[in-house]
DNA sequence: TTGATATCATTTGCATACGAATGATTTTGC
DNA sequence: GCAAAATCATTCGTATGCAAATGATATCAA
């Protein structure tokens, strides 16, 4: 009695679940947003990483710490800011002491050339960001941060 | 005249623009982001990278292409896209032929094994979408792709 | 106190990522 | 048709990024 129907219905089951679209999915848009990000960047500040950057950036926020729980603070582990923090003192801008009572901890802290070298790249960072989220409105960029704060 | 205006202004002026907040730059936010979609992803497929997923589901779903077009399918430069395929082709995954008359082209094409696996695998993939966005609401999740795609 | 455990740093291995240089092949312009 | 330019792929060098193993030191617990 419900023949008609019935054949619909397998006919919307049958319907390849929508394909696989890559260009949608959540980590390939975080990807090349990432990607278009760090060209920004290199672009407007030739002679430093991001990640070399916030290194910079956070020990001025916080002053001397150890090479681990500035990892912490910038959100990379103790393998990769160790080649963060060698190529930042290979060029003079970081200082690294062993620390007084707890000889495991290696203690960083900006020189002088590197605390000017960040006072001077600030700007240029809030340039990148501007420039990074010149595509949307300000409401717009704000809640775009917003949400993807949530997810990180 | 207007002294006191200036006096004001010059105040303004001095304040501290408000310190650095690295946390806050789109560019952290990103990366930290993006590196909790590794993780969830690593978690989910153990044995393939976001990367190497994403150009087995395009070959899936765009047949035989040079490698030069895949890694422009999927945001990849040349040197990068190399690295991929060779180590998809060391599992089984592609194959590769020098195109008939073209014969700079390298052509890529999944295998039967390389089909299988991607089928096998997209729903995993939507999976680790889901979780990916978990935080957010339907809603949310829709205006941070539709936001982020912007500026990607 | 001392043995087990935890923490900090380092090293190794693997996998992106990209710029720059190079070589092979094809296409264009004249 | 041929030299110049463009395209495709490869290689090299540098820089993240992470897992796993290791060593040094510190802390905890019995």
């Amino acid at each position: 009695m419900t023949g008609a129907r019935k054949v619909l219905k397998l006919v919307q089951a049958e319907l390849p679940d929508e394909r696989y679209r890559l260009q949608e999915q959540i980590g390939f848009v975080l990807r090349k947003a990432h990607q278009r990000h760090l060209a920004i960047f290199a672009a407007r500040i030739a002679d430093l990483t991001p990640p070399q950057f916030a290194a910079l950036a956070k020990l001025a926020d916080v002053g001397e710490t150890s090479q681990n729980q500035l990892g912490t603070l910038i959100a990379m582990d103790a393998a990769t800011v160790k080649g963060v923090i060698d190529r930042l003192k290979a060029r003079g801008l970081v200082e690294l002491t062993r620390h007084d009572i707890d000889r495991r901890r290696l203690m960083v802290s900006l020189t002088a050339e590197g605390r000017a070298t960040v006072g001077r790249l600030i700007p240029l960072a809030e340039t990148i960001t501007a420039e990074t989220l010149a595509p949307l409105s300000p409401k717009e960029a704000a809640t775009l941060l917003k949400l993807l704060s949530r997810i990180a």
